[in-house]
DNA sequence: CTTGGCTATGCAACGAGTTGCATAGAAAGA
DNA sequence: TCTTTCTATGCAACTCGTTGCATAGCCAAG
């Protein structure tokens, strides 16, 4: 149950309502964990209940109230537990590497547009992440020296870029393997 | 509900039981797919009730009676609607980067070895996808010439060994990264 | 002026996935 | 000999995660 230590991150980086932690799952946390905001409102609830947040109900005018909720000693200590423990290595999930060896019985040829989409979308996010990377801690506008926070947060974030760097070459040899079996085996 | 077209792919390349799927799962589909045995038995019976796949009882002495599975008709359609339909490319969950930006709040060297831990089974897996493309693929024993549904299982192994690539510079970033942390600033 | 998008939260229902347990005989190692 | 491991399947109970829907006022664009 990382979603609950994920939260327990972002509240400690900066408090905030469902509504926000939805929509930085989207950006910045989000580059390695999702969420919907149904599974952020439960989670939430029940951290609050179980005593790890607290909530202020922040009343605003001409827009629905707010919850802000913030991490309070038992959710930092239980943070702390979590780090202590050790997990297991993630294990892969990739719809589109079970495509591509489906394809096989099937035209692999099919894939080929689909697989440029998945790459355009990479492209797209790496793009996303050097631009925060330039803003945030390379640039010039970013702060000259920085804490570990921030350190952390830029190696977090360069596993990121890593990340699609490494997709995007690889995409790149699927569409190669995709061209040249179709044009070599022709399908129905 | 991509458990199913990962078994219904693995079942067109060899039928077999449950318990078969399961240890595939452990090796090469679960490169990129992981299932329990639980999971993989409860859509397996799904699937059949659905008549995607067909069970063949075979009796076997000294152990447990095995149902072996294979894709029918209306299986092998089900996977070609599915290579038709476009998927959303996939969104991260990385444990392990949700620790790093927690360790900010906490003493980032406690990290260490838990960080060095993945990176020994990183660099394990990825010795074991070398050694399994050697054979296969590249190596003397290899076929002369694949087909293309080899070509396809090839060119998702080299993912698997691009991505462990990357990952073992990455932890090795990492590691850096807590150990300059650490001993700059020393925490209680 | 109407459609759609943004902020902000939530219910209900479902499907996906995990954990613990149970059975049961055979082989291999301590 | 005793324990563990392997083959082979399964139930029950639970948590995790997604999808569709609902509310509700505001703002901007067409």
């Amino acid at each position: 149950m990382a979603l609950e230590h994920a939260i327990l991150v972002s509240l400690l980086e900066k408090p905030g309502s469902g509504y926000e932690l939805a929509r930085r799952f989207e950006r910045s946390i989000g580059y390695f964990w999702t969420a919907t905001h149904q599974q952020i409102y439960r989670v939430l609830r029940r951290m609050e209940s179980d005593g790890l947040l607290a909530v202020r109900e922040l009343p605003q005018q001409s827009r629905p109230d707010k919850k802000e909720y913030s991490v309070v000693g038992p959710g930092r200590a239980a943070l702390s537990r979590w780090l202590h423990e050790s997990i297991q290595p993630e294990s892969m999930r990739h719809d589109l590497a079970v495509k591509i060896r489906g394809a096989a019985f099937d035209d692999p040829s099919v894939l080929v547009r689909e697989v440029e989409r998945h790459r355009q979308v990479h492209s797209e996010r790496l793009a996303h992440y050097l631009a925060g990377e330039q803003r945030d801690f390379t640039g010039p506008a970013a702060p000259p020296s920085l804490d570990a926070a921030q350190e952390l947060q830029h190696v977090v974030l360069r596993g990121g870029i890593a990340y699609e760097r490494m997709t995007i070459a690889w995409l790149d040899d699927v569409l190669d393997t995709l061209r040249r079996l179709g044009t070599a085996e022709p399908h129905a």
